[in-house]
Parts: structure tokens; sequence; C-alpha cells
DNA sequence: AATAGTACCTTGCAATATATGGTACCTTGT
DNA sequence: ACAAGGTACCATATATTGCAAGGTACTATT
């Protein structure tokens, strides 16, 4: 199992692991305990975290799942994402990526001008 | 007063803000409201966010804080960050910079070989 | 006098990551 | 046979923190 320093701000993460499940999912079907492992490869998870996670998910009809058996102990609950869960993805990666700079140039003090920024 | 669009996710920004405010206040010492238009140049900020959150740099000693009088309105509550602060400040920026490389990677599918990521 | 901008503050709410503890399956070593 | 450890799932309670909504008060403009 990999791990990445559990000293990361748990702060952080609050909305972006959303984001990441359905990234993942959007590759290939996966199953929670798999995910745990794929998204700890670049930031901390607890496994405690995934499974209301994807409870949400399913309930917000992001995902889809069916379950499958398995040689290496009890069955896998395969998600998939939807349609619907496709286009939230996109909406989050954008809303991702246009935070993260912001806050890029926040830190690094490059005040850029950007269309819309302003009110008049 | 700038704005960004307010749809911007509010998880994101979880512990995030608190970085912000302190790479600001390692520049110059700053009142709370000039602090929420700043960072309003680059992500939306709620005024009912600042004053809470400066409370709480302040009663972890982060931050001190001093009165001024102003000219265009009522007096101003200066913050200065502590040495202490700046620790933090460095902390933070560098796991906010693990933590946003890590989700690049993920999202874009990245799998780097990181030192220290691997039990064995 | 009324409005708008500046500047501060408090309270209650909502969202979500985590710790903790639990169930159950399979393989390996003794 | 059985203990241990890895795989795989789940539920509950808690802590943190951003925000909306509401409030006070000063100054300048209309």
């Amino acid at each position: 199992m990999y791990t990445v320093s559990d000293t990361m701000n748990t702060q952080f993460k609050k909305g972006v692991l959303e984001l990441c499940v359905l990234v993942l999912l959007d590759r290939k079907d996966c199953y929670g305990y798999e995910m745990v492992e794929e998204i700890s490869r670049n930031i901390f998870i607890s496994e405690g975290t995934i499974y209301p996670l994807l409870k949400r998910l399913k309930t917000e009809g992001l995902v889809i799942s069916y379950l499958k058996e398995s040689q290496d102990g009890p069955p896998r609950k395969y998600y998939q994402i939807t349609e619907f869960g496709k286009e939230k993805k996109e909406k989050l990666v954008a809303e991702w990526n246009e935070f993260a700079m912001g806050v890029s140039n926040l830190l690094y003090n490059r005040n850029v001008d950007m269309e819309g920024n302003c009110d008049e």
C-alpha cells in the first residue's frame, strides 16, 4: 500500500476527494479499496473516508455500483460513473483549476487582470 | 470591490484561506476588510469568513493586532504576523504545493515515482 | 435626512474528512 | 486446526471551517 505523509492538511482535501474519485471512475470502473490505493499514491486518504463519500455520490446519482466476486477476499463493489457524474466531473475539474490558479496567484503575488473579476 | 464567480466550490477553500491571510500578512500589515478585497481578486471570500478566521489566528498566536484611525470610516484593526505565524506560513505553503501537485498528478494521470511514498 | 461605502463583529448552519470500531473472506505458516 | 495478516466492505460520532444573515457605527454624498 502506497502512502503519502499523513501530516498533509486535512482541510485542503475538502471537496477535492470527490473530484479525484470522479476522475478515476471516468477512466475505469473501480472498487472502493482500489481507489484508496490509487489516490494514496498522491495524497493521503483514510479508508474511513471513501465509503461515506461513495455512498453520497451514489445517492446523488453521480455513480452506480455492481458487485463482483474476487479471488483475493470478499466480493468487490465496483462503481461506474454516470453521464451526470461526467458532467459534474468536468465542472469540478474546471473549478479546481480556476481555484488552484487563484491561490497560486495570491501566493506568488501575480495579480493578473482576469476577465470578469472586476465590478466595473 | 473585486469579485470572482461565487459559484466556486466552497469546500476547496477549507484551510486555504488561512494560508492566504498569512501570506498577505507576511508582505505587509493589513486590516480585515482590506484582506477581503485582496483575496477577492483571485478567489471568492465572504466578509463573514475573515473575522472569525482572524480571531482564531490571534488566539493561536500566529498574528497580533493594533488599531489605527482612518479618514474613510471607522478605525481599522491592523494585523501583523508573528515569528510563529511565519513558520506556520512556510509550512502551509509547502503543504499546499505538495497537495496541489498530488491532485494535479491524479487529474492528469501522471503517476510519478516520488521519494518516500512507497512502503518498501 | 437618506443613501452608500467603509469597517468591524456574532451566531447558527452546512459540508466533509477522519478516527474508531466492526464484519467477513482468503492465504500462509506453524 | 488455527492464528495472523491482507483484502474488502460498512456505520457512527466528531472536528473543522466557510458562509449567510444579521447587527453596529463612522464618513461622505445627494
